[in-house]
DNA sequence: TCTCTCACTCGAGACGTG
DNA sequence: CCACGTCC
DNA sequence: ACATCGAGTGAGAG
């Protein structure tokens, strides 16, 4: 809510924060996404897609392609998964689930875990089998993908939700998926930080003035004010000192102090306990879990799976200098994707299956030879 | 008059073909 | 290169 | 077996 008005101060206040750099810059780099924000709008935003038992599986569809081009992109995606919402959070999902109206039984239940369970296992799977590991976050996902990245196991948060910066997140990246444009926008906390003059502490107190999801925000104080003030007294507490408190009343139940903790010592996965392997995508699996357990549509898996192992075979696109030799990259030859019954395979398409050589997959091992750091 | 805030609406992904 | 229709 | 979220407008207050 409050997000878009930080991005335009970001963007107006300190310009210098935001950089673009070409996809290619993040090869080899580790990137961290909020799945449940990715799947959710896949889910929604999106033409449903049925299988033929009546299942949604637009998810499936969207986090296999878009994950797929990430990994084509020599990016290392590891997706968090949203755990339990914070307390001071249920207001708002209840006013959420109130303004969608009936049902409140529902909202109630689904509480605890912000995905429904069958849906999440699908996509673990999905991950799984595309070699991508993924984290489950004990409470705001963007909390720990903040941690990840100070930690160093992570390189930046992927994601359009700016929450990841009052976290701590050190670098954030919007407007990664596979538009052709393939210009990713980078934003630099640091930078922001610095340009504005201010701590982590008085950011995270502009983000609560902003309006964020947490508590409610002092009525007629919008970003202009917001940042000025709290640039000129240092706190929200001095802010409060320097405004007529008859033209700016304060929400009710306003929890500045535990809004404040929630960004600063937000509960978060231990980075320190945790290994992030990627492996190569597993066709097969794949082609069995897409394909024939949910049912979708079988030549469009193998296509894109076909289209990913070329790409995996001539890496030089990114760095024609830098060839990688020829013995560190391992190819093997895998079975037929199509088991030799075509069973499953109702008549209703006449010549699905074109080209019949092309149907052989190789798995190459990608290169570990890795380009130079991106900017900065 | 101009700036700022808020309430509202709308579009949303990835692919292949032409 | 873009606009458009399909994906199940 | 249900409803998200930010960018972009227009009205109104200070």
């Amino acid at each position: 809510m409050g997000i878009a008005r930080l991005a335009d101060v970001i963007k107006e206040e300190a310009a210098e924060a935001v950089n673009s750099f070409p996809l290619r810059q993040y090869r080899d780099r580790v990137i961290a996404l909020d799945a449940s924000i990715a799947i959710y709008q896949f889910r929604t935003a999106m033409p449903k897609l049925f299988n033929r038992n009546g299942e949604n599986i637009s998810h499936l569809q969207g986090l296999f392609y878009r994950t797929l081009h990430l990994l084509e992109n020599g990016i290392k995606p590891v997706f968090v998964f949203d755990g339990r919402p914070p307390d001071l959070k249920q207001p708002l999902l209840a006013r959420r689930a109130e303004a969608a109206g009936a049902r409140r039984d529902a909202a109630e239940s689904r509480r605890a875990e912000n995905l429904p369970r069958p849906l999440k296992q699908d996509c673990e799977t999905l991950l799984s089998y595309l070699g991508v590991p993924y984290v489950q976050a004990p409470a705001e996902a963007e909390a720990t993908c903040a941690a990840l990245v100070k930690s160093g196991k992570v390189w930046c948060t992927a994601t359009e939700d700016m929450d990841a910066l009052p976290f701590g997140s050190l670098r954030l990246i919007r407007h990664l998926s596979s538009k052709k444009n393939c210009e990713v926008e980078e934003i630099s906390l640091p930078d922001i930080l610095q340009k504005l003059g201010m701590t982590q502490e008085q950011f995270v107190d502009l983000y609560i003035l902003l309006g964020c999801d947490y508590c409610g925000k002092i009525w007629r104080l919008g970003p202009k004010k917001a940042l000025k003030l709290l640039q000129q007294h240092g706190t929200i507490e001095q802010v409060l000192q320097n405004i007529d408190p008859q033209k700016h009343p304060l929400p009710a139940n306003w929890d500045l102090e535990g809004t404040r903790r929630l960004f600063l010592q937000p509960e978060v996965a231990d980075p320190g306990r945790i290994t992030l392997e990627w492996r190569d995508p597993d066709p097969e699996g794949l082609v069995r879990f897409l394909a024939h357990e949910k049912h979708m549509n079988e030549s469009r898996v193998c296509q894109r799976l076909q289209r990913w192992q070329e790409a995996q075979s001539k890496p030089r696109e990114a760095q024609p200098k830098q060839r990688v030799p020829r013995e560190g990259r391992r190819q093997r030859k895998l079975g037929e994707f199509f088991p030799a019954s075509k069973r499953a395979r109702p008549p209703e398409v006449p010549g699905p299956r074109p080209s019949r050589k092309r149907q052989k997959l190789q798995v190459g091992t990608p290169g570990e030879a890795g380009s130079p750091d991106p900017g900065k």
